[in-house]
DNA sequence: TAATTAAGTAACTTTTAGGTTACGCAAAGA
DNA sequence: TCTTTGCGTAACCTAAAAGTTACTTAATTA
């Protein structure tokens, strides 16, 4: 397979939003995961896979089972993005107040 | 058009997060975002219309010309949902601290 | 008022994400 | 060792996202 994508496509998929969810509450193997959805388990492996190619989980073999954890790497992208634009709200509202104080002087 | 996104769709489109970079530095007409990217008019107006209807831009009508505008009604869901598992990773963080300083204490 | 400019709409095409079924393989149990 | 279980791969299908061209409309300008 040769799907390669970034860390907004990935979480712009609900279903693999979900997963990272129930993987928050506990590591979870592939079939555990599966239980919560309503689609084949071939679709559930390609799912896992995207999160893990991702960096949002990292999978432990144990034996024939899969053990999947959440793993941060993933998320900080999305973090930094968010962070640009939190500082350019920040920013604009700094600018407002300063406004606001130089007409109260007047 | 009947396309209705979520937040998160809407950002994983790299186009899309290009134009919301692009507003973070200026407010720009339709025609003024259309020159930075290599695709027809039409399809950046399609872009528009998504990210106006996520809350991500505003547009303010000034004769024929159109300007949009960065607006941070879009940006919160995503907040939320990061700030979930930023929670979730300090969380982690902290019992790891809490399990070492039990240790040293033994 | 005729021409130009800024932008939207409609209809269509292409690409791809997300799903399926069928099959294979290795670990675990009977 | 035979069967079951947990999972992956391959090939395929479908729906929808993202793009196109052709056309329209309304504001501006010559």
């Amino acid at each position: 397979m040769n799907q390669s994508f970034n860390a907004f496509q990935i979480v712009a998929d609900p279903s693999r939003r979900q997963m990272l969810q129930l993987l928050s509450q506990d590591s979870m193997t592939i079939n555990g995961l599966a239980e919560h959805f309503d689609m084949s388990r071939p679709a559930i492996s390609k799912h896992v896979r995207i999160l893990n190619d991702g960096g949002f989980i990292s999978i432990q073999d144990k034996g024939r089972e899969r053990h999947c954890t959440l793993k941060q790497d993933g998320f900080n992208e999305l973090q930094q993005w968010i962070d640009y634009f939190d500082k350019f709200w920040l920013n604009k509202l700094k600018k407002l107040e300063t406004l606001i104080n130089q007409k109260s002087k007047q």
